[in-house]
Order: structure tokens, then sequence, then C-alpha cells
DNA sequence: TGCAATATCTGCACTCGATGCAAATATGCA
DNA sequence: TGCATATTTGCATCGAGTGCAGATATTGCA
């Protein structure tokens, strides 16, 4: 219905998943090149090729189109935290869950995305709000991984500074203008949290 | 310009402060009557006796006639930070700090407010960024009261935590029907912290 | 192949938040 | 009192988002 389709059986599917593929498309580079505000709807649906009123059957909003594309980091983060051993202590495991995932995100386009989120204060404010649902899923993965209560207070509280170190990374990473990933950042700013706790 | 009015000298300031002020509780009241998205700016300017047109030269946005009562909170945290020890450790002074603070906001009033806010998935955006702004705040509170550079590292991802903390101690508290105030919340998830890291 | 069921696309009308502009109104001050 | 300035208001307009119904395309079945 809304996510990216997994069947690509029939011919319905198919044009499906290309149309969306191309608004989404179609939308970025406008985006980039005009701004976000500055872009219209009517911009996008002219540039992709069907009507205003079609958008709405593949993005929930015009902001959704930008964000949808961050909309796999859930699941990358649940998976990346299966991989770590279950005795790996909290901070560990949500450190080397974190870097694993973020290694993924190298190169011009996460870039260009994580750049055009950045600068967009309209943009900023929904990308915040899906770093506290980020929390939530990484502190219920650790839970079930460690065999602990979901709502376990250390463990939520470990989620909560992790993300927020992730946070801060990407900011790193688009301020710096050198070649590293955003995952370099992160451990530096896990290790200035350890280096804090041992004063 | 925007914010509340410092001088009360003229008529005219007296009389800026006092429309500020109707808008704001008239507002506030159609919100929790009947929620955030189904009261609309031409409710608010019909029960506060003023054209909608007028709203815009007192609030920036709909979202902002709640977010706004909000804003005092980075001088609050900045002035928390200058009563602490320049010694301090630095997640101590940001612990001490914050729940100095929060103890201020107790009672129905900030209740209410946080629910409104909590509730309200338009609010709970801009919410998020103003948590952000605030994590640069105390960072460079912080910085400065102990003489760091205001980009240091270190002060940076105590911040983070250390409003992470805040956010989750803001929903702990409306999450309790107990009469314990948000700082005791907080409290008990640096404790948690603490206990962590000294696994 | 033809046809009915179903999913998708589109245009239309409408609501609501937000902004620019200029006229009307109120206030401050000499 | 009267001029300069600030505030309020109405009006027109834009753009995002939604409900609805008819048009169009796809699918599965006879």
């Amino acid at each position: 219905m809304q996510a990216v389709q997994d069947k690509i059986s029939g011919l319905r599917e198919r044009k499906r998943a290309d149309t969306h593929a191309r608004v989404h498309s179609a939308a970025m580079a406008l985006f980039s090149r005009k701004g976000f505000e500055a872009t219209t709807l009517d911009d996008i649906a002219i540039a992709a090729g069907v009507s205003r009123r079609s958008l709405f059957h593949y993005f929930a909003s015009k902001e959704d189109i930008v964000l949808s594309t961050k909309a796999g980091l859930g699941d990358l983060i649940e998976a990346a935290v299966a991989r770590r051993p279950a005795d790996e202590p909290l901070l560990a495991m949500a450190e080397n869950a974190l870097t694993d995932m973020a290694s993924d995100f190298q190169g011009p386009g996460p870039r260009a995305l994580a750049r055009l989120i950045h600068d967009t204060p309209a943009l900023r404010s929904g990308d915040q709000a899906r770093y506290e649902a980020l929390e939530g899923r990484l502190a219920r993965a650790m839970a079930a991984r460690k065999g602990l209560a979901p709502d376990d207070l250390q463990t939520r509280v470990v989620a909560t500074t992790a993300i927020g170190v992730l946070r801060m990374a990407t900011g790193a990473w688009l301020a710096s203008d050198d070649e590293r990933g955003p995952e370099v950042h992160g451990k530096a700013a896990f290790a200035a949290l350890r280096r804090t706790l041992a004063d």
C-alpha cells in the first residue's frame, strides 16, 4: 500500500513500483536543484508525468517523499542488533550495531539526502521525530536480544544515548569535507562518552 | 516584536502584552478541549476577539502558539548551568543543572502542555527540533562554564545524552500517574546511565 | 477472447495554514 | 490639535492536503 512493493509478479505491481521510483527521483532532483520549499507538488507531478492527485497515492506528504528514503533504517538497526552476541555489554552492543549499520551509508547519495534534510527546517523536525522512533526500535531490539523487559530503563537510556551519538555523528560527517564515513565520527563520539564516564 | 514584551511603559506595550496573553490562553483552552488539529485559526481569532490576520503578528504559526510556551527553557538551562561549580564533572554538571530546572515544572499547567504536545504528532516533531536546539545551548553553556572550546566533543556528547535523558524523563513523568515531578524520573534515568557505564 | 470484479488514476471542489499588500485605525509625542 | 509611527484588519493569493466520483487499466475467470 504505502511501502515499496514486494511482489513484482503482475504488471500492476511493476508499474506501481516504476511510478513510485519515477516520482521519487523526479522530486529529489527538483529538491536539490530548487530547494524543498520552492518546489511545488505541481512541479513534481509534471516532472514525473502523473497527476497532482496521484502523488498522494504514493507518498503521504511532500515531506514523506524525502523522509521515506530513510524508512528502512529501523529494520537495519534491528538486524544489526540481532547479529551482536547476546552477552555483549549494552553500550558496546549499541555502539557496534550502529557503527555496523552506519558504514553502509557512504558515498554522495546518502550525503546529498542528509544535507537536504539538514538544510531544510521543515524536513529537520520530521527527521528528529524519526530519530525518536529509532530510539524505541533500538531499545526494544536490544532488550529482546538480551532477554530483558521491553521497557527496561537501562536499555532505554542506552538507546537514547546511542541514537543521540548517531545524530551527532551524522552532523559531524556532513560538516567534515573529508572522505571518511559517518561511522568514523560515531566511533569518536562513543570514545568521548566512555572517556567522560571514566573521570 | 515576537517575544513577550519587556517594556510595559506605554499603553501600546501593555495592550500588546494583553492581547498576546489573551490569544495564547484562548488557543490553549480550545486546543485542550477540541484538540490541536480540530481547532482552526478562525476559532482562535474569534475566541480571542482579534482578526485572523492579527494572529500572525503575535505568533509565527499555529504550532508556535503552543511551542513558544517552552521558549524560556534554553535560558533556564543556561542559568542553571551558570549556578554549578566550574570544577564539577561534566555529567554531574548536566544532571544537576537539568534536574534543578526540571523541578520548576510541576503541577497541572506544565503537565497539560506536555500532554498536548506528546499527543499531537504535528507538535511532537516541532518539539523534537527544539530539544535539538537545547542540546546546543546546554553544550555551549557547559563549555563556557568550564573554559572549554564551544564545540568540544566530550561536552557535546554529554549534552546530547543529558537532553535525551530529559526527554525520556518527560515521557515517564507523563506516563506515571503519581504526583512526583519530572526531576525524579530524570534522577532515575541518570542513575541507570551511571550503572550501565560501571559494567 | 470476452466480461465482470477490482485496483488505480484523475479531475474537481473544498478546507485550512500562511503570506504580501495597502487601507483603516490607534497611539505617541511635540 | 495634528503629524509621525505602530498596529490592526480585510482582501487576494498560494500551496499542501483530502473526500469523492467517474474514468481508465489490470486481473482472473468463464
